[in-house]
DNA sequence: TTCATGCTTCGATGGTAGCCGAAGCATTGT
DNA sequence: ACAATGCTTCGGCTACCATCGAAGCATGAA
């Protein structure tokens, strides 16, 4: 089982190591675990068998890297849970201060601009929280409309909900996900507020100057 | 760490058999994953300072739940990656026929019909619920009043509560107790409604046609 | 009260998996 | 060719933890 794999805590410290998309090295990421390189060997293995990580030769050099999002994300929902516990482990969150402040989760926008951005819908009345589901307001589609040219429409889908909580891994609080998740972060794309950084796989969300402003500006609390 | 929790065989079969968002007592998840129930029980205990599960005491029985949606998502989408390796879990679907649907538990109903009820009250604000204490709203009062010719000053008792949240012996969901939830199974049988089956013992309930008609009216949830 | 049921705690056992040292391939560089 | 680096395989050791028997509580019924 997956779970199984992720639980011990030299693989869970390799598979942190590399939630930022980049691609390690065995001996980089036995390192990064405090194992020796034959033990990581072992684990990293398992970890290619179980699906969760893919490698690439390189010279004498092996690089391995997360499979895709998918696992990115599952894991980034492990780390969620974990922390509300307070049962965490050594490493919190991401070190790297760009994938915690944007990063791509699934197909949405996740880190402290993520739930930024949620708090800032809520807190004005443009989705309402009812438990775990949240919808979409009257007020919240026209400011939707008005301001990221997103009209319902294109939000439904057949088996996927518009609005949904998602654990962030770094705050620790819910960001949005959902078609208006990943709507809102295509959109963001395509008016050049911000774009997927260049590096393969990377998960971090690198926002333009003037795209900083007007995300701040929709978004912003004030303090930001 | 919270993987390592899903990672053992015989917790991740107790969390599976809890997927559907019913709860089931320590035997039943002992039974589920193969173990004695002192196995079981210290699985259990794991889980629940993990923060995976919940606990709910009921009698002698201990029931336990997924502690909420969160949860749920996440073991979902490590069953997802789990099934992308060719690795799947069975699906448990054996039980009973109509008694299912509607029976008696004490003096109030119970079954599918009875947890479609307060989920109903819930979701209409007719009852709020505030972790186990469930209260009647004034909106509720009001329509207790109108439907069912049942006043406030018929619930008052000296030792119960108006309201229980009682769990269903085979939906595992909360269904409604107290003295609300047996005038109200009273008032069914008044009305002609719904009557308990003849046979001696049995603790089935069969609805009428008008009697089903009329409860879905006020109870349905649209597709029933 | 006494009995039965459901669950937990205690203690001991065993299997499994992580771990490292040493040796074996593989690739690159000189 | 040889050496150096990076990674893997092998073997044995160790520690952890799931497991169960037996006994201990708790609740409900007779």
């Amino acid at each position: 089982m997956v779970a199984a794999l992720v639980g011990d805590p030299a693989r869970a410290n390799m598979l942190t190591a590399l939630m930022n998309g980049r691609a390690l090295t065995a001996s980089e990421l036995a390192q990064e675990a405090g194992i020796t390189p034959q033990t990581a060997s072992s684990h990293l293995a398992k970890l290619e068998a179980g699906g969760l990580l893919e490698p690439e030769k390189q010279g004498r050099h092996r690089y391995y890297r997360l499979t895709d999002d998918d696992v990115a994300g599952v894991l980034e929902g492990l780390a969620g849970l974990a922390a509300r516990t307070g049962h965490m482990r050594v490493r919190t969150g991401p070190k790297d201060p760009a994938l915690r402040r944007a990063r791509i989760c699934y197909d949405h926008l996740a880190g402290d601009l993520g739930v930024q951005m949620l708090d800032s819908l809520r807190t004005r009345n443009l989705v309402r929280q009812k438990k775990q589901d949240i919808e979409l307001t009257a007020g919240g589609e026209r400011f939707l409309a008005r301001n990221l040219q997103i009209s319902p429409d294109m939000l439904s889908h057949p088996r996927r909900p518009v609005c949904k909580a998602c654990l962030d891994w770094s705050e620790r609080r819910h960001h949005l996900a959902g078609t208006l998740g990943a709507a809102m972060m295509q959109r963001f794309a395509e008016l050049k507020w911000a774009a997927r950084d260049a590096t393969p796989g990377s998960r971090v969300v690198n926002f333009t100057r003037t795209g900083e402003k007007q995300f701040a500006a929709l978004f912003g609390s004030g303090k930001d």
